[in-house]
DNA sequence: CATATATACTCCACAAATGGAATATGAGAG
DNA sequence: CTCTCATATTCCATTTGTGGAGTATATATG
């Protein structure tokens, strides 16, 4: 269980109902762990249930009422706890990748495109976590730090997928590949090859 | 349905059985699309079911018979139109980054520790990737040019964590953070601070 | 006056992924 | 001679994540 953790760092910032939880998650936290809300309210409800928070009914005047969710000291220790599990990096996950192992199965053209569509996605994300680091430069509490820090690796990868796919268009051009001989012609026109 | 591609660009290289794509997924495609073998079988199951490949049982003494998957036309199909679709880039998960926006709730000599074995991790994922480059370098086919690209793209991912986390572990030296002022000192010791 | 948006939560069917156990045997290491 | 490793597949309980529908009201927009 994972999100459970997130959700007590979103707690760890002071009491939040799931609804907050959720806009904290769209606006941070969700650069580096993405969630539903029907998933937020589910993992809260068993964070409840285990103790690791509190929840307190907040009437409201014509709109629902808000479940406001305080973090207990066993939550705070089982973040503490988490902190100080070893850490093991994420795997990279991306289909597209997988295609330039199929690459001479697949539409080139279509790639080409791709490659092009992500450029400018990825320029976008990078001014987005650009804009957020701008806003916390001046800072210099260790919070802050601390979300400066997680920006940046955002930027950076940003920037590699850019540069790479630029890089990679250049390589995969009508021109470079026209020449190109199939070192090892396996599978060609869809001729069987037995093993 | 996301690892179905992922296995057919396995099968497009040639007739494989479950055994063989799993393999195949931990030496190559694993690195940007992992699975385990009881996902494999099953996939693998749906697969021929569709039609994009066909099975063969082929006898053997002793162990199983293995069964061989071949890639159908439609199989094939399903690639090319596969690549034609846009692909969107995948989101980060890390929950290590997360714990970044709760910095001050977690144990900072454990997210050292953990930022060193980081360090540790990423260098030897790099090496593996190189070492991989390092025996397509010479190929100038398109198969090849398409695996150098993927393992490039792993390339720059680990050597922006190695550095990352080294320019990180500085910023967050104890000497560094010493006299670090807490701007916006909200939810200190226990404290409640209502919204 | 209608419609969209923001607030706030509950519930559910479904898909996908995890992490094994179970079955069966040959080959090589110690 | 035992034990582990590699081969090869099937099956399943459980967790996690997706993608909504449904309930309810205030405020702003056109």
């Amino acid at each position: 269980m994972s999100l459970k953790h997130a959700i007590l760092v979103a707690l760890s910032e002071g009491p939040k109902s799931g609804y907050d939880v959720a806009k904290k998650f769209d606006e941070s936290i969700g650069f580096f762990w993405r969630a539903r809300h029907s998933q937020i309210y589910r993992e809260m409800g068993k964070i409840k249930e285990t103790g690791l928070a509190v929840a307190e009914e907040v009437p409201q005047s014509g709109k629902p009422n808000r479940i406001v969710f305080t973090i207990t000291d066993e939550g705070k220790e089982a973040l503490l706890q988490w902190s100080r599990e070893p850490s093991d990096p994420p795997e990279m996950k991306d289909l597209f990748l997988v295609q330039f192992y199929g690459i001479e199965s697949i539409d080139l053209d279509a790639l080409r495109q791709n490659l092009m569509r992500r450029i400018e996605t990825h320029q976008d994300r990078q001014a987005e976590y650009e804009v957020k680091h701008k806003l916390l430069e001046d800072s210099s509490s260790l919070a802050d730090l601390g979300q400066q820090l997680a920006l940046e690796v955002g930027m950076r990868w940003e920037y590699q997928w850019v540069d790479w796919c630029t890089k990679a268009l250049e390589r995969l051009a009508p021109e470079a590949i026209a020449g190109m001989t199939n070192v090892v012609p396996f599978q060609q026109e869809g001729k069987k090859n037995a093993e």
